[in-house]
DNA sequence: GATTAAATAT
DNA sequence: CATATTTAAT
């Protein structure tokens, strides 16, 4: 980090050789004065060098200027213009220094408040000097987490809350997005000691390049660190691959094994599989779930709000290749959801068109066909209507667009993915301001837009994809994916997915034998393909019909019941 | 209170 | 590396 110059770095290596540093620059915040002499005073004898200062305010720019260069924080907690509890929080969002904690207060809730806002220590006061004297592990175990093991003081009734976890941080990985001025070589960036590893949302962009590498390799063959290469996504780590392989996995044998998992699917499995569509199916606790015989498909939201069509057809081992979406949840990988929320606020085109031709009276009256008047029904109706004439849903803002929203909670998501990214933690849920801030209204929307999605779903089946496709390829990009067949011919699926999703692009693959898919062929193949602005449309709009007649929707609506 | 994604441990 | 367990989130 900047703070380690060149001495500084001698001095860590000292460090790791349990020699005890001297220098180290602390800064120290409390706006009881007498607390600052007392702390700088022992500081001082324990030969590091303090800097005083009595507001939060003043610590934060003396930081921010750079120039001063600390190696440790101490605050107060308790301080009028700015609690100690804000201060790192910025500081553990704009830079990477270890903070200690100090209160009269041992509360446990209000030491536990502070370990896990991400402070390197939390000492109550009184302080005692023994306690002071070896706060330079602090600097080292930032540094270098696997160093050192424990911080050794024998505190009297201090509060050491040190996360076991804490010291088994391995692997460099740690990114630490926000302003990681973290310039040194990897190396360097290391994780809080404290703290938990960033948590990485898996976008459906990175999923993608996750398949892409798994495409690539072969299910079989993949293991996590050669995806992790083939990837080249520099914030995440095997580990991250790893676990992500692992979800991946299950989430295959489950959805190979257990076909009676969803009724709907088997019966269209021929479809399915073909398809190009992803079939939305149920969902569990609500929510929404796109099944795909693509890979590339996925719900935006938890409510299976988006669907991507991107397909590259390339079957892994079994035709379900690609979809990753398992039970429900697996995608709720928020990453984009600002395109689509855009996409439903109805700027841009106006919805009709996206249904080509077909009245809305007609689409709004199909859909919700399936009989049940529920409220959702009813409700998706209603947003489908707004949206059909051109107004935009009360509730969806577009303010929303650009927001990253995970449920809430804030995850890492790599910043090539150039989206705002937040600490494991650090970013206090409720007001991670920088970044998250705000997010009130998002829930709502979220909520808003599953109806509205399910609404197209609800054409039955389906369709999510389809009808949101339908949505996408009116107002997007339309970009081209090219999609080979294990066979021959590269037909052209039009990747419907936002402009921003990282298209599909590989798959050529031809994997393993399995991959038929013959798919398209009466629908896109057949297609005229001059037809090009309502290839997709029509292409939507068939399965959507098809599947609509194919079933008599009683099945979806169990499907939707069930929910 | 259950379920899950992702991290971490084995 | 695979798999199991834990954690933190809904």
């Amino acid at each position: 980090m900047a703070t380690m110059g060149g001495d500084r770095r001698q001095m860590m290596v000292d460090a790791a050789e349990d020699k005890f540093p001297e220098g180290l620059r602390v800064l120290v915040v409390d706006d009881d004065r007498v607390c600052l002499k007392v702390l700088e005073a022992l500081l001082h004898r324990w030969k590091y060098l303090p800097t005083t200062v009595m507001d939060a305010k003043t610590a934060l720019r003396m930081l921010m200027a750079g120039k001063q260069q600390f190696d440790l924080v101490i605050t107060d907690v308790c301080m009028p213009d700015m609690d100690g509890f804000k201060l790192l929080e910025l500081i553990r969002l704009e830079m990477d220094l270890p903070v200690i904690m100090l209160s009269v207060d041992c509360d446990k809730k209000v030491v536990m408040k502070g370990i896990d806002h991400g402070a390197s220590d939390f000492m109550v006061k009184p302080v005692c000097a023994h306690e002071l004297k070896n706060i330079w592990q602090h600097v080292q175990r930032w540094r270098n987490p696997k160093a050192i093991g424990h911080i050794s003081d024998h505190d009297s009734d201090v509060q050491r809350v040190q996360p076991t976890t804490a010291d088994k941080s391995k692997y460099s990985g740690n990114k630490r997005n926000v302003g990681d001025d973290s310039n040194e070589n990897n190396e360097s960036t290391h994780i809080s000691s404290t703290h938990r590893k960033p948590r990485v949302t898996w976008t459906i962009e990175l999923h993608n390049k996750f398949l892409e590498a798994i495409n690539q390799i072969g299910l079989d063959r993949a293991v996590p660190k050669k995806v992790l290469e083939l990837m080249n996504v520099d914030c995440l780590s095997r580990e991250n691959i790893a676990s992500h392989l692992q979800k991946y996995r299950l989430y295959l044998k489950r959805v190979n094994s257990n076909p009676s998992s969803d009724a709907y699917e088997r019966r269209n499995s021929s479809y399915n599989m073909n398809n190009k569509g992803n079939l939305m199916h149920n969902h569990e606790h609500g929510r929404w779930s796109v099944s795909s015989g693509d890979t590339s498909s996925w719900s935006t939201n938890n409510y299976g709000a988006t669907g991507h069509v991107a397909s590259p057809m390339n079957i892994q081992s079994n035709f379900y290749m690609g979809s990753y979406l398992h039970d429900g949840r697996m995608p709720r990988y928020v990453g984009k959801q600002p395109s689509d929320a855009r996409r439903f606020t109805g700027f841009g085109d106006p919805p009709v068109s996206l249904y080509n031709n077909i009245p809305n009276e007609i689409m709004l009256d199909e859909f919700p066909s399936c009989n049940y008047s529920n409220s959702y029904a009813d409700l998706m109706r209603g947003k489908l209507m707004e949206i059909s004439k051109g107004k935009t849903p009360s509730n969806l803002q577009s303010s929303f667009a650009n927001r990253i929203v995970d449920g809430g909670r804030s995850s890492l998501v790599p910043p090539q993915e150039s989206y705002a990214m937040s600490t494991g933690r650090l970013p206090l849920q409720n007001e991670m301001t920088p970044f998250i801030s705000n997010t009130t209204s998002v829930g709502g929307i979220i909520e808003q837009m599953a109806p509205f999605n399910m609404a197209s779903n609800t054409s039955s089946v389906g369709t999510m994809l389809n009808g949101s496709s339908t949505l996408d390829a009116s107002r997007t990009s339309m970009k081209d994916t090219h999609v080979v067949n294990s066979e021959r011919t590269t037909s052209m699926l039009h990747n419907l997915q936002p402009d921003d999703f990282v298209p599909l692009t590989q798959l050529l693959d031809g994997g393993d034998g399995a991959s038929i898919v013959p798919m398209q062929e009466g629908t896109l193949e057949q297609q005229p393909l001059n037809d090009q602005l309502n290839e997709i449309n029509a292409f939507s709009m068939d399965d959507m019909f098809s599947n609509m007649h194919m079933e008599d929707f009683t099945g979806d609506d169990a499907i939707v019941e069930e929910a």
